[in-house]
DNA sequence: TTTTGAGTTGTTCGA
DNA sequence: GTCGAACAACTCAAA
């Protein structure tokens, strides 16, 4: 019909469904809807079913809900209306385009097999009706399919990937928000924002992390920019990230996960503060090389589907890794292996919904080589625990500690984690903030308590076994044990 | 087709 | 204390 519109008949609405991506700035599909002149609804859904019970972990879920919060502000500055609606995706965003008489519908493309499938289903769907769907790219600065090696297949190293990426030449610049959304006047969303239930009570475990984490878009630009100022993260990026205790972290990663930031913005951030010689190069381009990372990760989720729950290398399929929920795996949530390293990792996660990156690491190898644990086992505790849980570089990362991941770590690299907790936190600072019960010993004997004589454990005030726990493990017994059990996946191949 | 160089993040041992 | 070598062999990507 649209252009027999004789002038008395209002344009149909155009729908932006909002998923991953939960800004108003460089957020193609809202631009793209906006372009269309239409009226613009703006939704967002909660996804229900057993297939999706998945999509989002518990600490996500407190990020999400304060995304959302921010986003519907940044929506209703622009004079539009974020709806909010829990359902079934396919049925509800059905009913959405059905009920307002859509002409269009617009969203940023999500590479999780799921979020596709679904896509792909609508998009034939929608088409076929006569209406238009499009998707966008606007979480990756490249799409996976798009990077190709010279054979037309998917990388599957590292470095390779980044050279192509480099030359590609630079990503695109960030787009401006709209200058306004022409809301249009239709039925509110189902729902409220604490109908979706997203904040935990009873208890909630995360009434302090408002300190911690500004959850919404503004929040994303203010952290970027303090992350990129001379003197402040980024200088010394390239070394300082892997000391936890320093602020040479970024803390962007929920940000990236949600959306409220986008890989250009950071990308061209960057770029303008490298510029402004503000910052040595080599710590820019530390830092964009792990923002690169997320983007391998991605591409290889796209290719590799099932990365999320089975070994990319299916030789370790016979590996052996225990995969109940023992009481070794337990110790290892609640942050009480008796290695102090570790267990500072273990309870920063749980207390701010986030971990160092150096530190989960070293908690992962802990898990994989010296308990012998399924890296899914612990996946999946990353997956409810973290606020930057995320589909492509979860998995990717544990299957990389593991061994079992593409471009993985030699088999015989297998932290000491009293050599790293030494190398990496020196002075104790990370390891007395979270294991408190520990810190009245002197740095020499903070690593290793258990090796402390009998009076400096009593004069800090420390009973082992007691007020802090017994290594769980002799760390070169452990290393024995897996170098044998990789060994096994070695010659089971042969 | 074959060849070649390279491969995020480490540990241990012995000189 | 510091340093270099060994720890395996394989797969990937490109020439």
């Amino acid at each position: 019909m649209g252009d027999e519109n004789d002038g008395n008949q209002q344009k149909r609405p155009a729908i932006v469904w909002f998923r991953d991506d939960l800004r108003v700035s460089d957020n193609p599909a809202l631009c793209e809807a906006c372009k269309t002149g239409s009226s613009v609804i703006c939704v967002f859904v909660l996804p229900e079913g057993l297939d999706q019970l998945a999509d989002y972990g518990s600490a996500q879920k407190w990020f999400l809900h304060h995304a959302l919060a921010g986003l519907a502000n940044k929506i209703s500055g622009l004079g539009g209306r974020l709806d909010l609606f829990h359902g079934n995706e396919k049925d509800v965003i059905r009913s959405i385009v059905k009920e307002t008489n859509a002409g269009s519908i617009f969203w940023n493309r999500r590479y999780t097999r799921h979020g596709r499938d679904t896509d792909a289903e609508l998009k034939k769907e929608f088409k076929e009706a006569g209406i238009e769907a499009k998707s966008l790219g606007g979480s990756l600065l490249h799409e996976p399919y798009s990077l190709q090696t010279q054979d037309g297949g998917p990388y599957r190293v590292y470095s390779p990937f980044w050279r192509k990426l480099v030359s590609e030449g630079e990503p695109r610049l960030p787009l401006p928000e709209p200058d306004g959304i022409d809301a249009a006047d239709v039925q509110d969303g189902t729902v409220t924002l604490d109908d979706l239930k997203l904040l935990p009570r009873d208890p909630d475990w995360a009434s302090a992390w408002k300190d911690f984490w500004q959850a919404n878009e503004d929040g994303a630009r203010a952290r970027l920019e303090e992350f990129l100022e001379a003197g402040d993260g980024i200088d010394g990026y390239s070394k300082g990230r892997d000391f936890p205790s320093r602020d040479n972290v970024s803390r962007l990663s929920p940000h990236l996960r949600f959306g409220t930031i986008s890989p250009y913005q950071i990308w061209s951030a960057t770029r303008h503060a490298e510029d402004k010689g503000d910052i040595p190069s080599g710590d820019s381009e530390k830092f964009l090389k792990e923002l690169a990372w997320r983007e391998f990760s991605y591409h290889l989720l796209f290719h590799y589907p099932d990365i999320s729950w089975q070994n990319y290398n299916e030789r370790f399929d016979e590996f052996g890794w225990k995969e109940d929920k023992s009481e070794a795996y337990h110790a290892w949530c609640k942050g009480k292996t008796g290695y102090p390293i570790v267990d500072a990792g273990m309870r920063e996660l749980w207390q701010t919904g986030y971990m160092h990156n150096r530190v989960r690491m070293i908690v992962a190898s802990f898990l994989t080589k010296h308990l012998l644990i399924h890296w899914r086992l612990g996946e999946k505790w990353f997956w409810d625990t973290l606020v930057d849980g995320d589909h492509a570089n979860n998995a990717a990362s544990w299957q990389w500690v593991a061994g079992c991941g593409a471009d993985a770590a030699p088999y015989f690299r297998i932290f000491n984690p009293i050599t790293q907790s030494r190398k990496f936190d020196p002075d104790g600072e990370y390891i007395r903030r979270y294991v408190p019960e520990i810190a009245d010993l002197p740095d020499k004997h903070l690593h290793a308590p258990w090796e402390a004589p009998e009076d400096v454990l009593s004069d800090a005030g420390i009973q082992l076994g007691q007020t802090y726990p017994k290594p769980m493990v002799e760390h070169s017994c452990a290393r024995e044990r897996a170098l044998a059990a990789y060994d096994k996946v070695k010659k089971d191949d042969g």
